[in-house]
DNA sequence: TCCATATATATGATATTTCGTATATTAATG
DNA sequence: CATTAATATACGAAATATCATATATATGGA
């Protein structure tokens, strides 16, 4: 993991939603992001790939569904700095959070 | 300044390099970041403006030269972010440090 | 005022990213 | 084994970013 790639993952809106979800929640699956992002399911799916090849999340499937969460040998830098974003307010974290409560509820 | 847009702007190589150095040194010249990263002058102006214009950098004329530093009012959350790359062993900062070193002897 | 140095900007070409759509894969269930 | 639900991938089009090159601007000194 290095430190341009980990900015480059972070550099797009849809990515840097779910990894503050999955950072927030602790775990969340593909259909859940879908909702609270309202988004197509090949778009989260192929942003979550990137993430995962990045070596940002790592994903556990069970069952149909596959669970993505932060890799958990992530450096501290790394956790330092999606920990530091989490505390920028103008994110769409907040908004997202309601979202994925209802959508956990009902998948 | 919005965390997607930090993120973009440090989403590349020159950029990325240019503010590592430029945090840890206080405050370089456009020509000390042309030697210490050996690119051409248009190309580090035009990073510059765009880390000027995200409010990332300010910049302060002196005679002939221009001298770029963090944006004094940064919020906690990008300080933070910034600092904690410079905690990432694997950046070009070793080696541009000392580029940089005999840049700013020399002009 | 003329010239040299430092920096900024404009422009068109190239490379990279992102997206929508279609299709493939995988697992559960009847 | 056929079907459905959840997820992944392939592919070409459209949008965005980056670059090299040329040119413009600003400052200081002869």
């Amino acid at each position: 993991m290095e430190l341009l790639q980990l900015h480059k993952a972070l550099a797009d809106d849809t990515r840097l939603r779910c990894v503050q979800l999955i950072a927030d929640q602790g775990e969340l699956c593909v259909c859940d992001l879908m909702q609270a992002l309202d988004t197509s399911q090949p778009k989260i799916s192929r942003h979550l790939a990137l993430l995962r090849e990045a070596n940002l999340l790592i994903d556990r499937r069970q069952g149909q569904w596959v669970f993505y969460q932060l890799h958990p040998d992530l450096p501290d830098w790394a956790k330092a700095i999606i920990q530091a974003g989490l505390q920028s307010p103008k994110t769409a974290l907040n908004a997202d959070r309601k979202s994925v409560q209802s959508a956990i509820i009902c998948c």
